[in-house]
DNA sequence: TTATAAATTTAGACAAATCTAAAAATTAAA
DNA sequence: TTTAATTTTTAGATTTGTCTAAATTTATAA
Protein backbone atom coordinates (compact mmCIF):
# COMPACT_ATOMS: atom_id res chain seq x y z
CA UNK A 1 0.00 0.00 0.00
CA UNK A 2 1.06 3.13 -0.83
CA UNK A 3 1.11 5.95 1.84
CA UNK A 4 -0.45 10.14 0.79
CA UNK A 5 3.42 11.07 1.62
CA UNK A 6 4.77 8.64 -0.37
CA UNK A 7 2.48 9.51 -3.47
CA UNK A 8 3.66 13.07 -2.47
CA UNK A 9 7.03 12.46 -3.24
CA UNK A 10 6.11 10.29 -6.22
CA UNK A 11 4.42 13.57 -7.43
CA UNK A 12 7.24 16.19 -6.78
CA UNK A 13 9.73 13.55 -8.84
CA UNK A 14 7.72 13.70 -11.90
CA UNK A 15 7.27 16.88 -11.75
CA UNK A 16 10.86 17.66 -11.56
CA UNK A 17 11.72 15.65 -13.77
CA UNK A 18 9.76 17.13 -16.71
CA UNK A 19 11.86 19.92 -16.65
CA UNK A 20 15.51 18.52 -16.17
CA UNK A 21 15.07 14.87 -17.76
CA UNK A 22 17.70 13.49 -15.64
CA UNK A 23 17.92 11.92 -12.07
CA UNK A 24 16.33 14.85 -9.41
CA UNK A 25 18.20 15.51 -6.40
CA UNK A 26 17.70 15.40 -3.28
CA UNK A 27 17.80 19.39 -2.29
CA UNK A 28 15.36 19.79 -5.58
CA UNK A 29 13.02 17.33 -3.82
CA UNK A 30 13.38 19.12 -0.77
CA UNK A 31 12.44 22.39 -2.25
CA UNK A 32 9.99 21.60 -4.02
CA UNK A 33 7.90 19.55 -0.56
CA UNK A 34 8.97 22.19 1.60
CA UNK A 35 10.77 19.84 3.72
CA UNK A 36 14.78 19.05 5.12
CA UNK A 37 16.97 17.23 2.91
CA UNK A 38 17.46 14.60 5.69
CA UNK A 39 14.09 13.79 5.33
CA UNK A 40 13.77 13.37 1.65
CA UNK A 41 17.06 10.89 2.24
CA UNK A 42 15.04 8.97 4.66
CA UNK A 43 11.81 8.61 2.51
CA UNK A 44 13.60 8.12 -0.57
CA UNK A 45 14.95 4.60 1.08
CA UNK A 46 11.47 3.73 1.69
CA UNK A 47 10.18 4.00 -1.61
CA UNK A 48 13.39 2.78 -3.44
CA UNK A 49 12.67 -0.67 -1.70
CA UNK A 50 8.78 -0.78 -2.77
CA UNK A 51 10.76 -0.26 -6.34
CA UNK A 52 8.65 3.06 -7.11
CA UNK A 53 11.83 5.14 -7.86
CA UNK A 54 15.87 4.51 -9.03
CA UNK A 55 18.14 5.75 -6.57
CA UNK A 56 22.23 6.13 -6.67
CA UNK A 57 23.12 7.57 -3.28
CA UNK A 58 24.51 11.01 -3.75
CA UNK A 59 23.48 10.76 -7.33
CA UNK A 60 19.78 11.54 -7.27
CA UNK A 61 16.49 9.68 -8.17
CA UNK A 62 14.45 8.72 -10.89
CA UNK A 63 10.86 6.77 -10.96
CA UNK A 64 10.23 3.32 -12.00
CA UNK A 65 8.36 2.54 -14.37
CA UNK A 66 5.69 1.88 -11.59
CA UNK A 67 6.53 4.92 -9.90
CA UNK A 68 6.11 6.63 -12.57
CA UNK A 69 2.99 5.29 -13.26
CA UNK A 70 1.27 5.74 -9.97
CA UNK A 71 2.37 9.42 -10.28
CA UNK A 72 0.57 9.67 -13.56
CA UNK A 73 -2.24 8.62 -11.78
CA UNK A 74 -2.00 11.07 -9.66
CA UNK A 75 -1.79 13.71 -11.76
CA UNK A 76 -4.82 12.42 -13.38
CA UNK A 77 -6.77 12.70 -10.26
CA UNK A 78 -5.76 15.90 -9.42
CA UNK A 79 -6.68 17.33 -12.89
CA UNK A 80 -9.89 15.84 -13.49
CA UNK A 81 -11.11 17.10 -9.71
CA UNK A 82 -10.03 20.26 -10.92
CA UNK A 83 -12.29 20.56 -14.27
CA UNK A 84 -15.24 19.12 -11.67
CA UNK A 85 -14.60 21.73 -9.26
CA UNK A 86 -15.06 24.17 -12.24
CA UNK A 87 -17.26 23.11 -14.16
CA UNK A 88 -19.60 21.66 -12.02
CA UNK A 89 -19.36 23.54 -8.72
CA UNK A 90 -18.23 27.14 -10.17
CA UNK A 91 -15.12 27.56 -8.44
CA UNK A 92 -12.69 29.88 -9.53
CA UNK A 93 -9.42 28.41 -11.82
CA UNK A 94 -7.45 29.81 -9.36
CA UNK A 95 -9.29 28.60 -6.52
CA UNK A 96 -9.41 24.50 -6.69
CA UNK A 97 -5.67 23.65 -6.08
CA UNK A 98 -5.24 23.46 -2.49
CA UNK A 99 -8.64 21.46 -2.87
CA UNK A 100 -7.84 19.29 -5.43
CA UNK A 101 -4.36 18.49 -3.77
CA UNK A 102 -6.72 16.70 -1.02
CA UNK A 103 -8.82 15.05 -3.69
CA UNK A 104 -5.90 13.33 -5.81
CA UNK A 105 -5.30 11.29 -2.58
CA UNK A 106 -8.89 9.45 -2.83
CA UNK A 107 -8.29 6.01 -3.58
CA UNK A 108 -10.88 4.06 -5.75
CA UNK A 109 -10.34 3.27 -9.65
CA UNK A 110 -13.81 3.26 -10.34
CA UNK A 111 -15.03 6.70 -8.80
CA UNK A 112 -11.94 8.11 -11.38
CA UNK A 113 -13.25 6.17 -14.23
CA UNK A 114 -16.98 7.34 -13.87
CA UNK A 115 -15.71 11.33 -12.37
CA UNK A 116 -13.54 10.86 -16.00
CA UNK A 117 -16.99 9.94 -18.00
CA UNK A 118 -19.47 12.34 -16.31
CA UNK A 119 -17.04 15.25 -16.55
CA UNK A 120 -17.02 14.29 -20.48
CA UNK A 121 -12.97 12.62 -20.43
CA UNK A 122 -11.67 16.37 -20.84
CA UNK A 123 -8.23 16.84 -21.85
CA UNK A 124 -7.05 19.66 -20.24
CA UNK A 125 -7.34 21.22 -16.73
CA UNK A 126 -8.57 24.61 -15.95
CA UNK A 127 -5.07 25.45 -16.45
CA UNK A 128 -4.59 24.35 -19.69
CA UNK A 129 -2.69 21.20 -18.32
CA UNK A 130 -2.97 17.82 -19.85
CA UNK A 131 -4.89 14.95 -18.36
CA UNK A 132 -3.51 11.74 -18.89
CA UNK A 133 -6.40 9.18 -19.77
CA UNK A 134 -7.19 5.50 -18.20
CA UNK A 135 -3.58 3.74 -19.60
CA UNK A 136 -1.51 7.13 -18.34
CA UNK A 137 -1.18 8.66 -21.73
CA UNK A 138 -1.48 12.29 -22.44
CA UNK A 139 -3.34 13.60 -24.94
CA UNK A 140 -0.54 14.27 -27.89
CA UNK A 141 -1.49 17.30 -29.46
CA UNK A 142 0.42 18.86 -32.30
CA UNK A 143 1.06 22.14 -30.95
CA UNK A 144 2.88 23.05 -27.58
CA UNK A 145 2.22 25.60 -24.75
CA UNK A 146 4.10 28.60 -24.81
CA UNK A 147 5.64 27.94 -21.38
CA UNK A 148 7.25 24.52 -22.92
CA UNK A 149 9.31 26.29 -25.84
CA UNK A 150 13.03 26.10 -25.00
CA UNK A 151 14.52 29.53 -25.38
CA UNK A 152 15.21 30.61 -28.76
CA UNK A 153 12.78 29.10 -30.34
CA UNK A 154 9.73 30.37 -32.13
CA UNK A 155 6.18 29.64 -33.45
CA UNK A 156 2.67 30.97 -34.63
CA UNK A 157 -0.04 31.03 -32.15
CA UNK A 158 -3.03 28.14 -32.48
CA UNK A 159 -4.97 28.75 -29.75
CA UNK A 160 -5.28 29.13 -25.76
CA UNK A 161 -6.35 26.79 -23.47
CA UNK A 162 -8.20 28.97 -21.42
CA UNK A 163 -11.22 31.23 -22.70
CA UNK A 164 -11.50 33.71 -19.58
CA UNK A 165 -12.60 37.17 -20.53
CA UNK A 166 -10.14 39.11 -19.05
CA UNK A 167 -7.55 36.62 -20.10
CA UNK A 168 -8.46 37.20 -23.93
CA UNK A 169 -8.66 40.75 -23.33
CA UNK A 170 -4.83 41.22 -22.21
CA UNK A 171 -4.02 38.49 -25.11
CA UNK A 172 -5.76 41.59 -27.41
CA UNK A 173 -4.00 44.29 -25.44
CA UNK A 174 -0.43 42.84 -26.35
CA UNK A 175 -1.42 42.04 -29.97
CA UNK A 176 -1.59 38.36 -29.95
CA UNK A 177 -4.39 36.59 -32.31
CA UNK A 178 -4.25 33.06 -34.11
CA UNK A 179 -1.43 33.50 -36.31
CA UNK A 180 0.94 35.87 -34.41
CA UNK A 181 4.60 34.71 -34.43
CA UNK A 182 5.81 34.38 -31.18
CA UNK A 183 9.37 33.74 -30.09
CA UNK A 184 11.47 33.11 -26.81
CA UNK A 185 13.80 35.37 -25.74
CA UNK A 186 14.54 34.70 -22.06
CA UNK A 187 13.18 32.68 -19.60
CA UNK A 188 13.15 33.89 -16.15
CA UNK A 189 13.79 30.89 -13.95
CA UNK A 190 12.58 33.08 -10.71
CA UNK A 191 8.80 33.09 -11.76
CA UNK A 192 9.02 31.25 -14.74
CA UNK A 193 8.05 34.30 -16.68
CA UNK A 194 9.65 34.76 -20.46
CA UNK A 195 10.73 37.43 -22.32
CA UNK A 196 9.27 37.00 -25.67
CA UNK A 197 8.59 38.71 -29.12
CA UNK A 198 5.45 39.45 -31.02
CA UNK A 199 5.49 39.52 -34.53
CA UNK A 200 9.12 40.88 -33.55
CA UNK A 201 8.03 43.77 -30.67
CA UNK A 202 9.39 42.46 -27.72
CA UNK A 203 7.24 42.17 -24.69
CA UNK A 204 7.33 39.85 -21.23
CA UNK A 205 4.87 37.84 -19.96
CA UNK A 206 3.99 36.08 -17.01
CA UNK A 207 3.83 32.25 -16.95
CA UNK A 208 0.16 31.64 -16.07
CA UNK A 209 -0.23 33.29 -19.71
CA UNK A 210 2.60 31.26 -21.15
CA UNK A 211 0.59 27.92 -20.07
CA UNK A 212 -2.31 29.04 -21.46
CA UNK A 213 -1.28 29.62 -25.17
CA UNK A 214 -0.69 27.01 -27.27
CA UNK A 215 1.74 27.08 -30.34
CA UNK A 216 2.64 25.53 -33.43
CA UNK A 217 6.30 25.05 -34.22
CA UNK A 218 7.64 25.12 -37.65
CA UNK B 1 -6.09 21.33 13.56
CA UNK B 2 -8.05 18.16 13.58
CA UNK B 3 -6.72 14.91 12.10
CA UNK B 4 -7.85 12.29 10.46
CA UNK B 5 -7.99 9.50 12.89
CA UNK B 6 -9.55 12.03 15.69
CA UNK B 7 -12.49 12.12 12.87
CA UNK B 8 -13.25 8.90 12.91
CA UNK B 9 -12.76 8.78 16.26
CA UNK B 10 -15.74 11.81 16.49
CA UNK B 11 -17.83 9.88 14.09
CA UNK B 12 -17.96 6.58 15.98
CA UNK B 13 -18.44 8.33 19.12
CA UNK B 14 -21.79 9.77 17.78
CA UNK B 15 -22.77 7.00 16.05
CA UNK B 16 -22.59 4.89 19.28
CA UNK B 17 -24.36 7.83 21.30
CA UNK B 18 -27.21 7.72 19.11
CA UNK B 19 -28.44 4.36 20.16
CA UNK B 20 -27.66 4.29 23.78
CA UNK B 21 -27.79 8.22 24.92
CA UNK B 22 -25.26 7.57 27.76
CA UNK B 23 -21.54 8.21 27.59
CA UNK B 24 -19.82 5.58 25.39
CA UNK B 25 -17.82 3.07 26.48
CA UNK B 26 -14.21 2.32 25.75
CA UNK B 27 -14.70 -1.04 24.31
CA UNK B 28 -17.97 -0.08 22.04
CA UNK B 29 -15.52 2.39 20.16
CA UNK B 30 -12.65 -0.10 19.77
CA UNK B 31 -15.50 -2.79 18.82
CA UNK B 32 -16.12 -0.01 16.03
CA UNK B 33 -13.34 1.37 14.95
CA UNK B 34 -11.96 -2.20 14.55
CA UNK B 35 -9.09 -1.45 16.89
CA UNK B 36 -7.96 -2.13 20.87
CA UNK B 37 -9.40 -0.57 23.60
CA UNK B 38 -5.84 0.69 24.47
CA UNK B 39 -5.33 2.67 21.53
CA UNK B 40 -9.18 3.90 22.35
CA UNK B 41 -7.75 5.13 26.28
CA UNK B 42 -4.58 6.47 24.26
CA UNK B 43 -6.62 8.61 21.91
CA UNK B 44 -9.81 9.57 23.94
CA UNK B 45 -7.50 11.62 26.49
CA UNK B 46 -5.66 13.37 23.11
CA UNK B 47 -9.72 14.85 22.02
CA UNK B 48 -9.94 15.26 26.17
CA UNK B 49 -7.46 17.50 26.15
CA UNK B 50 -8.43 19.30 22.70
CA UNK B 51 -11.29 19.31 24.62
CA UNK B 52 -13.69 17.77 21.86
CA UNK B 53 -15.20 15.18 24.38
CA UNK B 54 -15.64 15.23 27.91
CA UNK B 55 -14.01 11.98 29.50
CA UNK B 56 -14.65 10.02 33.19
CA UNK B 57 -11.82 7.08 33.46
CA UNK B 58 -13.23 4.10 33.66
CA UNK B 59 -16.99 6.17 33.04
CA UNK B 60 -16.82 6.61 29.23
CA UNK B 61 -16.70 9.34 27.44
CA UNK B 62 -19.52 11.81 25.37
CA UNK B 63 -19.35 14.67 22.67
CA UNK B 64 -18.46 18.18 24.07
CA UNK B 65 -20.23 21.02 22.00
CA UNK B 66 -17.53 21.38 19.81
CA UNK B 67 -16.70 17.76 19.23
CA UNK B 68 -20.79 17.24 18.00
CA UNK B 69 -20.36 20.13 15.92
CA UNK B 70 -17.20 18.46 14.13
CA UNK B 71 -19.02 14.78 14.06
CA UNK B 72 -21.77 16.36 12.62
CA UNK B 73 -19.90 18.20 9.73
CA UNK B 74 -18.21 15.16 8.94
CA UNK B 75 -21.61 13.25 9.13
CA UNK B 76 -23.20 15.74 6.56
CA UNK B 77 -19.87 15.69 4.58
CA UNK B 78 -19.91 12.10 4.46
CA UNK B 79 -24.04 11.75 3.69
CA UNK B 80 -23.43 14.63 0.76
CA UNK B 81 -20.91 12.49 -0.92
CA UNK B 82 -23.39 9.44 -0.75
CA UNK B 83 -25.58 11.50 -2.74
CA UNK B 84 -22.78 12.84 -5.48
CA UNK B 85 -21.70 9.49 -6.08
CA UNK B 86 -25.49 7.40 -6.74
CA UNK B 87 -27.21 10.70 -8.05
CA UNK B 88 -24.25 11.92 -10.76
CA UNK B 89 -21.92 9.24 -10.94
CA UNK B 90 -24.34 6.15 -11.30
CA UNK B 91 -22.76 4.60 -8.38
CA UNK B 92 -24.90 1.86 -6.35
CA UNK B 93 -26.27 2.67 -3.21
CA UNK B 94 -24.50 -0.60 -1.74
CA UNK B 95 -20.85 1.19 -3.63
CA UNK B 96 -20.53 4.36 -1.95
CA UNK B 97 -19.69 3.95 1.66
CA UNK B 98 -16.04 3.00 1.17
CA UNK B 99 -15.07 6.50 -1.26
CA UNK B 100 -17.73 8.58 1.33
CA UNK B 101 -15.33 7.07 3.89
CA UNK B 102 -12.68 9.01 2.28
CA UNK B 103 -14.15 11.66 0.80
CA UNK B 104 -15.63 13.03 4.05
CA UNK B 105 -12.11 13.88 5.55
CA UNK B 106 -11.52 16.56 2.81
CA UNK B 107 -10.84 19.83 4.48
CA UNK B 108 -13.00 23.16 2.57
CA UNK B 109 -16.34 24.27 3.87
CA UNK B 110 -16.53 26.04 0.45
CA UNK B 111 -16.44 22.61 -1.24
CA UNK B 112 -19.35 20.79 0.90
CA UNK B 113 -21.43 24.18 0.28
CA UNK B 114 -20.86 24.30 -3.36
CA UNK B 115 -21.70 20.55 -3.14
CA UNK B 116 -24.67 20.41 -1.14
CA UNK B 117 -25.47 22.82 -3.62
CA UNK B 118 -25.09 21.49 -6.48
CA UNK B 119 -27.04 18.16 -5.47
CA UNK B 120 -30.14 20.48 -4.59
CA UNK B 121 -29.89 20.41 -0.80
CA UNK B 122 -31.10 16.47 -0.23
CA UNK B 123 -32.43 16.00 2.55
CA UNK B 124 -31.43 12.14 2.93
CA UNK B 125 -28.67 10.03 1.27
CA UNK B 126 -29.25 7.13 -0.82
CA UNK B 127 -29.31 4.91 2.47
CA UNK B 128 -32.27 7.25 3.62
CA UNK B 129 -30.16 8.34 6.33
CA UNK B 130 -31.20 12.39 7.14
CA UNK B 131 -28.31 14.57 6.08
CA UNK B 132 -27.66 17.63 8.74
CA UNK B 133 -27.69 21.03 7.15
CA UNK B 134 -25.12 23.75 7.08
CA UNK B 135 -26.22 24.96 11.00
CA UNK B 136 -25.74 21.01 11.82
CA UNK B 137 -29.52 20.97 11.86
CA UNK B 138 -31.22 17.46 10.81
CA UNK B 139 -34.10 17.48 9.04
CA UNK B 140 -36.87 17.50 11.48
CA UNK B 141 -39.97 15.06 10.29
CA UNK B 142 -43.01 14.04 11.78
CA UNK B 143 -42.43 10.28 10.87
CA UNK B 144 -39.18 7.90 12.11
CA UNK B 145 -37.11 5.41 10.40
CA UNK B 146 -38.59 1.82 11.72
CA UNK B 147 -35.36 0.78 12.65
CA UNK B 148 -35.46 3.73 15.39
CA UNK B 149 -38.31 2.77 16.95
CA UNK B 150 -37.27 1.61 20.30
CA UNK B 151 -38.80 -2.58 21.23
CA UNK B 152 -42.59 -2.63 22.25
CA UNK B 153 -43.71 0.73 20.37
CA UNK B 154 -45.51 0.87 17.00
CA UNK B 155 -46.91 2.71 14.34
CA UNK B 156 -48.34 3.49 10.60
CA UNK B 157 -46.01 3.17 7.55
CA UNK B 158 -46.26 6.80 5.34
CA UNK B 159 -43.55 6.31 3.28
CA UNK B 160 -40.06 4.98 2.06
CA UNK B 161 -36.85 7.02 1.72
CA UNK B 162 -35.66 4.12 -0.77
CA UNK B 163 -37.48 3.91 -4.37
CA UNK B 164 -35.57 0.70 -5.13
CA UNK B 165 -37.98 -1.84 -7.29
CA UNK B 166 -36.54 -4.80 -5.62
CA UNK B 167 -37.26 -3.28 -2.41
CA UNK B 168 -40.63 -2.09 -3.08
CA UNK B 169 -41.51 -5.64 -4.77
CA UNK B 170 -40.10 -7.09 -0.94
CA UNK B 171 -42.45 -4.84 0.80
CA UNK B 172 -45.10 -5.94 -1.40
CA UNK B 173 -44.45 -9.53 -0.40
CA UNK B 174 -44.37 -8.49 3.15
CA UNK B 175 -48.05 -7.06 2.46
CA UNK B 176 -46.76 -3.60 3.70
CA UNK B 177 -48.47 -0.98 2.48
CA UNK B 178 -49.07 2.40 3.21
CA UNK B 179 -50.90 2.59 6.40
CA UNK B 180 -49.82 -0.78 7.70
CA UNK B 181 -49.51 -1.32 11.38
CA UNK B 182 -46.44 -2.32 12.36
CA UNK B 183 -44.80 -3.24 16.03
CA UNK B 184 -41.51 -3.49 16.87
CA UNK B 185 -41.47 -6.60 19.22
CA UNK B 186 -38.01 -7.41 19.59
CA UNK B 187 -34.65 -5.81 18.39
CA UNK B 188 -32.02 -8.18 17.58
CA UNK B 189 -27.96 -6.55 18.29
CA UNK B 190 -26.05 -8.80 16.20
CA UNK B 191 -27.25 -7.96 12.90
CA UNK B 192 -29.35 -4.65 13.99
CA UNK B 193 -32.29 -6.80 13.16
CA UNK B 194 -36.18 -7.24 13.80
CA UNK B 195 -38.63 -9.10 15.19
CA UNK B 196 -42.16 -7.01 14.40
CA UNK B 197 -45.65 -7.17 13.44
CA UNK B 198 -47.36 -6.52 10.25
CA UNK B 199 -51.14 -6.12 11.20
CA UNK B 200 -50.83 -8.34 13.97
CA UNK B 201 -49.03 -11.13 11.72
CA UNK B 202 -45.01 -11.75 12.84
CA UNK B 203 -42.32 -11.61 10.68
CA UNK B 204 -38.12 -10.46 10.36
CA UNK B 205 -36.62 -7.70 8.75
CA UNK B 206 -33.27 -6.92 8.06
CA UNK B 207 -32.15 -3.13 9.17
CA UNK B 208 -31.51 -2.38 5.65
CA UNK B 209 -34.97 -2.82 5.23
CA UNK B 210 -36.05 -1.27 8.59
CA UNK B 211 -33.94 1.83 7.86
CA UNK B 212 -35.82 2.79 4.90
CA UNK B 213 -39.55 2.09 6.13
CA UNK B 214 -40.65 5.70 7.42
CA UNK B 215 -43.45 5.04 10.60
CA UNK B 216 -45.36 7.62 12.48
CA UNK B 217 -46.02 7.11 15.67
CA UNK B 218 -49.25 7.40 17.47
C1' DT C 1 -19.55 -9.59 50.91
C1' DT C 2 -15.88 -11.51 49.12
C1' DA C 3 -13.96 -13.85 45.07
C1' DT C 4 -13.98 -13.87 40.26
C1' DA C 5 -14.77 -12.01 35.83
C1' DA C 6 -14.85 -8.22 32.76
C1' DA C 7 -13.61 -3.69 31.42
C1' DT C 8 -10.31 -0.14 31.45
C1' DT C 9 -5.99 2.00 31.96
C1' DT C 10 -0.89 2.10 32.22
C1' DA C 11 3.72 0.94 30.75
C1' DG C 12 6.70 0.10 27.31
C1' DA C 13 7.48 -0.76 22.40
C1' DC C 14 7.05 0.03 17.37
C1' DA C 15 6.43 2.06 12.55
C1' DA C 16 5.85 6.27 9.82
C1' DA C 17 7.36 10.69 8.83
C1' DT C 18 9.65 14.29 10.23
C1' DC C 19 13.49 17.21 12.44
C1' DT C 20 18.48 19.02 13.99
C1' DA C 21 23.25 18.46 14.14
C1' DA C 22 27.17 16.15 12.63
C1' DA C 23 29.71 13.37 9.30
C1' DA C 24 30.77 12.05 4.66
C1' DA C 25 30.92 12.68 -0.26
C1' DT C 26 30.97 15.56 -4.20
C1' DT C 27 31.83 19.81 -6.67
C1' DA C 28 34.10 24.19 -7.36
C1' DA C 29 37.88 27.20 -6.87
C1' DA C 30 42.29 28.82 -5.89
C1' DT D 1 45.52 19.24 -6.93
C1' DT D 2 44.63 20.50 -2.68
C1' DT D 3 41.38 23.32 -0.10
C1' DA D 4 36.95 25.25 0.58
C1' DA D 5 32.10 25.22 -0.26
C1' DT D 6 28.10 22.69 -1.23
C1' DT D 7 25.29 18.73 -1.28
C1' DT D 8 23.91 14.56 0.66
C1' DT D 9 23.66 11.13 4.11
C1' DT D 10 23.79 9.35 8.87
C1' DA D 11 22.75 9.37 13.75
C1' DG D 12 19.75 10.25 17.13
C1' DA D 13 15.21 12.48 18.65
C1' DT D 14 10.32 13.58 18.34
C1' DT D 15 5.26 13.11 17.32
C1' DT D 16 1.25 10.40 16.00
C1' DG D 17 -1.24 6.42 16.28
C1' DT D 18 -1.02 1.96 17.17
C1' DC D 19 0.08 -2.55 19.69
C1' DT D 20 0.87 -6.30 23.68
C1' DA D 21 1.16 -7.44 28.29
C1' DA D 22 0.49 -6.23 32.87
C1' DA D 23 -1.84 -3.66 36.44
C1' DT D 24 -5.87 -1.53 38.12
C1' DT D 25 -10.67 -0.59 38.62
C1' DT D 26 -15.44 -1.82 38.26
C1' DA D 27 -19.11 -5.22 37.84
C1' DT D 28 -21.02 -9.88 38.79
C1' DA D 29 -22.14 -13.82 41.23
C1' DA D 30 -21.78 -17.28 44.62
Amino acid sequence: MITLAEENYLKAILKLSKNSEDSVSTNAIAEELDTKASSVTDMIKKITDKQLVDYVPYRGVSLSKSGLKKAVEIVRKHRLWEVFLVTKLQFKWDEVHDVAEQLEHIKSQKLVDALDAYLGYPQHDPHGEPIPNKDGQFPKSFSKRLSELEKGSSGQVVGVSQDNQSFLQYLNSLNIILGTSISVIQKIDFDDSLEITINNKSAHISNDVARNLLIKQK
